[in-house]
Order: C-alpha cells, then structure tokens, then sequence
DNA sequence: GCCGTCATGTAACACGTTACATGATTTG
DNA sequence: CAAATCATGTAACGTGTTACATGACGGC
C-alpha cells in the first residue's frame, strides 16, 4: 500500500466505480469494457490489469477473493470510495474529447466530392446501425433487476444519450451528404 | 527526409488537412487548435510544434518561408497529401471515442442524488452556453470569403453538428435530471 | 485427451500533457 | 522602454495500444 497524487485518469474511477456496484475480477471487468463501456471508455485488458494492480498497491482496492486459474477478486476499500467520490465532485476539469469522424468531415476538402459524399452515406450508415443495436439492447436489458443498483436509473441515462446521438447523427449525416454539390471537383 | 510507417496520429493528418488550405506557421496552426478545432481535435503546442518538425523531417512537409523569431511556414508535399488522402480513405479504423462526461453518469450512483442532480444540471448549462456560443460564432463568421476553400461548405457542417449535439445535450440533461427520484439517498 | 474459455500478466512503443526554457518584434 | 504578443522548442512523465507470453480449468 503506498501513497501517491491521483492526477486525471479515469480509467481508475471507472475501475473503483463498477467495483462498488459488485465485487469482479480483472477478467469480469474487462467485458464490461468491451461491451456496455466501449463506447464511452474503451480499455484493454492490458490496462486494466495494470490499473487494478497499481490500484490494489495503492490501497484504493483490495483482493476479497481467489479462485482457480489465480483468478482475483477486487473491491474498493473506504479510500477508493472517497476519491471515487472526490473525482465525481471534481467535474472541473474534465478530459477533452476527440471525434475523429468530424476531423475528418472538416479535412473532406482533400477528397473528391463523390468520394466526400461516401464517406458520410457511411456514417449515416454506422449510425442506423448503432441505432438498431442500441434499440435491441435496451429492450434486452431486464432493468428491473434488484442486483443493477443505481444503473437501473444511470445506465439507462446513458443508453438513452446514446440513442439519441445515434439519431442525431444519422439525421445529420444524410442532411450533410446533401450539402455538397452533386458536380464532381 | 526519413522514411516511416503511419500508424494512428490523426494530429498528423490535421496538420497536413490544415496546411493543404494554405501555408502556415506552428503559431498559427496552434490558434486554429485552440479554436475552431478545441472541440474536436484538441493539440498542445509541444505537440504541434513536434510533430510538425517530424512531419518536414519525413518528408510530408516542406518550409516554404522563413520570417521573424524563426517563424518557419509549412506547406504539405506530394506525399503529404497523398498520406492524407490515404487517411481519409481509411475509414475502417477510427480511434475509439472517450465521454468523460458519460462515464461520470454511469457512475452517478456513487453520490447522493442530490448531487447527481447537480452535475445533471451542470451538464445542462454548459450545453447551453457551448449552444450559444457555437450560434454566435455561426453568425459571426463570412461563410462566403473565397479563400475559405472547402471549409465554406464542411466548416459548416461540423458546426451544424456540434450544434445539434449541443442541444441535443442540453434537452437530455434536462430530461436526466428529472429521473433521479427527489427523495435523497 | 482436445478444445474453448477462463485468467493473468510483461515489454515495447505510440500518443498526449505539463513544466521548463528562451528570446525577438511590435505597439503604445 | 515596458509590456504584450509572436515564435520556437526540449524533457519528463502520464496514459493508451499492440504484441508477446503463459497456463489452468471445464466440458465433451
């Protein structure tokens, strides 16, 4: 257990806050990341095993079980529940964010117009996509289970952002495709 | 000039984007960075300044004119725009998203509701002032100046979309808050 | 006994931020 | 001549990705 600044780093908040909701493993983890979080914080399994060792060495986790194929279970100790609760208070300063899709919707200058128009069909495309897959998701999702805690009312918040950036974005990408000029440069 | 593998590093391909409008300077690259691009391709002056060294130094840029204080201006060769161009036709891998704002919500759960509500808010009000903001800035710029270039038309349309998001945010922030129960936790 | 999944980690490298460091030119 | 702005860069460190590496357990 050693002490240390906590400088940015959500990956750490978000570890300590999916462990609050239920004791997990690395492995267990790790899904969530690949499923419900991966649109909104990505992370490999690299990370977080890392990130969960450092975490239990600086004692904002602890191991409350072992099982086979030395497989570990992490809770959060009182400390990682406060700086939990310190970096939710904190919404100061919040990392900034990056779409890579409208970096290059603004460099489509470098694209023929045709080639610029295919570009955001395919956006439109991936958006009706996700739209659909989020749709099914929540209709999927039982939540009313008692074991889902406060994600009843957060996770849903959440799901509902997404589908509705989802639709903005389809909506968006077709009315953009329109925009250019139909004469090839 | 060097020869090198392009990996990921879409700040490469915004700097080559930026200069194929017309040559300039790390200084005025920076201003662009801190403005218009704040919100979607954020980049720090180390970063620009570097990368553009590593960019003349491969040979995807060239220095087209010395000025005073070793202002140096930049130009994309050849086989910069044609890196660019191969970027921007790569559509298949884009750099996943993070929302720092969207995992707080998903872990809304370790607060009171009563502040949980509060960051709701807080989220609702700047939307609002990014909202006003953007229509401000809408208005203010002469979309009709030739040496826009192409960003006549897709300026605008990243603009219409960080519009439409921020009201999007906005709305559903408003909504948000009020599925939290008001009884306290 | 074989295969899929469970389960954990290390090392190297790419990308991004912060702090440090320096100095020239213009404008009032 | 003072202050603001112009202008460039290095070093250290924090964060994220990819590739490599290993092996146990469960079910069929």
């Amino acid at each position: 257990m050693v002490e240390g600044r906590v400088l940015r780093m959500s990956l750490r908040h978000a570890l300590i806050g999916l462990l609050r909701e239920s004791p997990a493993s690395g492995y267990d983890l790790m899904h969530v990341f690949n499923s419900s979080l991966a649109k909104v914080w990505p992370a490999t399994k690299s990370q977080v095993y890392t990130e969960l060792a450092k975490l239990a060495d600086a004692g904002l986790l602890v191991v409350t079980a072992e099982g086979p194929r030395g497989r570990k279970e992490y809770a959060p100790t009182e400390a990682g529940l406060a700086e939990l609760r310190r970096w939710m208070l904190d919404a100061g300063n919040e990392a900034p964010t990056r779409s890579e899709s409208l970096l290059r919707v603004f460099m489509l200058g470098a694209l023929t117009r045709d080639q610029a128009r295919d570009y955001l069909h395919l956006i439109q495309r991936r958006s009706a996509e996700d739209l659909a897959a989020m749709t099914a998701f929540g209709e999927h999702v039982d939540w009313d289970r008692e074991d889902m805690g406060d994600l009843r009312i957060y996770g849903r918040m959440v799901l509902e952002f997404a589908t509705r950036l989802a639709e903005l974005s389809r909506d968006w990408s077709e009315w953009a495709a329109q925009q250019i000029p139909p004469t090839d440069s």
